[in-house]
DNA sequence: GTGAAAGCGCTAACAC
DNA sequence: GTGTTAGCGCTTTCAC
């Protein structure tokens, strides 16, 4: 079936060169005589042909594959960002892998090794901490932009949502709702866009002139339902109550919340006041007073795109951009 | 940076044999001696070596990659199918490609061709139409694993969950909790998963001796969000008031009439009863009484993994699994 | 308008 | 224990 331009050559006593030139769409451009071209046609029509990329790319050294690593594609962040960014890539003439680390240091060095020598022409990675990004960045040969997190370096492209501003609008909202009692459960302040959010949360208390209790902040662990349910229960052990308002720095965290709470009282109680990052679909029929900073993933995407192909034709100066978040409200009117 | 293994054998004074008989772990086998092995080993420690893909896809004619192709990432089914499968295929040496059709016939069969000529070793498809798989199976020169949707070809391997039995047993019991009046919508009867779902919902209705109203059966469209607002929209046009029971046969479809209800309503009733097929972890937050089939992705990750490391090995007599669903309950005690 | 040939990095068969 | 070599299918350069 699948046909060589060599094959096709011999088949039709003709050269390489002359069905390259009619298989790439150069026909006219090098005059090949119409009956040549004709000819050609029709055996590709009835035989097939299609282009053995493993060739190409060992000739080109390039594979037009983009590589994207990134935490889970359970996280509902995570899996539209994927999509969006592989119809990009795609629409560009990329052919987009994505991969996932499982909050895994070592998993996630294997995958940048394994994605270089599958040849990928640059990657894209939310790099799990300074050390591993360090890891990549050393190994890479070819372009990484960074997305998610921002660890600070200036000499590597990085795109990020400006999660501090952003947290700080979420909580003076929901400040300005309810300031009785707040909860924050968070990740680990090692994870960069996590220390933000936490900052834009202090920032906005501090503003209020609240102050922030002991033991309503938590930040430790990783972004995961587990975790989530771990620092709720740890909560609830320490509390007779649920405070007014639920805080969290990711949908997993809050999933994991939720949980918890859904099992110690048999379901979400309607008052109770959540605030976190990001959003699923499903989020808004909760009958609770949602509000959720949401990252724009389309930007993300464009901008991290951009970079990426600038990079790729050697405009390398590197790229640091900060993308704006939007604070959406769901409220149930019942 | 990345040095090849003639480059090591030139620097080194030996031959390509040599080096690679020790970089590919089989220095022992072929007895060759200890200061051999450190002197490669220390040069591939300073210098660095990463295995060239492209060139071993070409001289061998396999390149370890799978192709997965799906209608979406942003449905939660898909998107833990996607992780289960790619970590399946990793521990077993393998790089999974993914690759979203957004439902397009069209771009389906591009995505084939374009995995194709990526050289992929086998592909999983959850295809459109019988159309469209017949085209693929045309084209493929490798391993095909037809998953989700099965239309009945036996000359190849399929993967899928019972759904007409998990559909029946769901639509009794939600039968046996308010008989009342029930809404389904559905995707289109074309698909044959949605196709047996209907099925299964027709089976309880007549063995509950209940009639299936006209316009309480909505099948039209695709599997999306927008769909589901369609449907529902238009029963909402059509009928004062919400049924007892919503059914839909998809997540997607579910948020989409969910959408219409909590804009029409403001909230989503609690005493709307809601059966639907998959699930997420929002799903079990809403006040609402819910019934889901779930699919079982472990078990078809497997199965259908399986069915392509025997595919890929020769062994093609065709698989044809059936896998169960588990049927789950949320009920908020509130 | 068309053809010939080198070479990308790897593997496997065969030498010695 | 180690070395030589052909060739996978493509692109590119040069030739006629």
């Amino acid at each position: 079936m699948a046909k060589t331009v060599e094959e096709i050559a011999n088949d039709l006593n003709l050269s390489v060169t002359t069905v390259r030139l009619v298989l790439n769409g150069n026909a006219s451009k090098y005059r090949i005589s119409q009956n040549t071209q004709k000819r050609i046609n029709d055996y590709t029509a009835q035989h097939g042909y299609v282009l053995n990329y493993a060739a190409r790319s060992l000739k080109l050294n390039k594979s037009d594959v983009l590589g994207l690593i990134i935490p889970r594609l359970s996280n509902p962040y995570f899996s539209l960002l994927a999509e969006r960014l592989e119809l990009t890539c795609r629409e560009a003439g990329y052919q987009l892998i994505t991969c996932c680390t499982y909050n895994d240091p070592q998993r996630e060095m294997q995958l940048v090794s394994s994605l270089l020598s599958r040849n990928v022409d640059g990657l894209f990675i939310a790099p799990a901490s300074v050390k591993t990004q360090e890891h990549h960045l050393k190994l890479a040969t070819k372009p990484v932009i960074i997305i998610d997190r921002d660890f600070g370096h200036d000499d590597v492209s990085v795109v990020v949502s400006d999660n501090a501003l952003a947290a700080e609008k979420l909580t003076t909202e929901m400040i300005r709702h309810d300031p009785s009692s707040f909860l924050f459960l968070a990740g680990s302040e090692k994870q960069p866009s996590i220390s933000e959010r936490i900052r834009g949360y202090r920032n906005a208390m501090a503003s209020a002139g609240l102050k922030i209790k002991r033991g309503s902040l938590y930040k430790e662990g990783d972004d995961s339902t587990e975790n989530g349910q771990k620092m709720m229960a740890h909560y609830l052990e320490k509390n007779d109550q649920l405070p007014s308002s639920l805080m969290t720095s990711s949908l997993p965290l809050l999933e994991g919340a939720l949980n918890v709470i859904s099992e110690r009282y048999g379901y979400i109680p309607a008052d109770l006041n959540i605030g976190t990052f990001d959003t699923h679909p499903m989020l808004r029929f909760l009958p609770n007073r949602i509000w959720t900073a949401r990252q724009d993933e389309d930007a993300i995407v464009l901008s991290a795109f951009r970079a990426m192909i600038d990079a790729i034709n050697g405009q390398s100066d590197t790229v640091h951009n900060i993308v704006p978040m939007q604070l959406i409200q769901y409220v149930a009117n019942s």
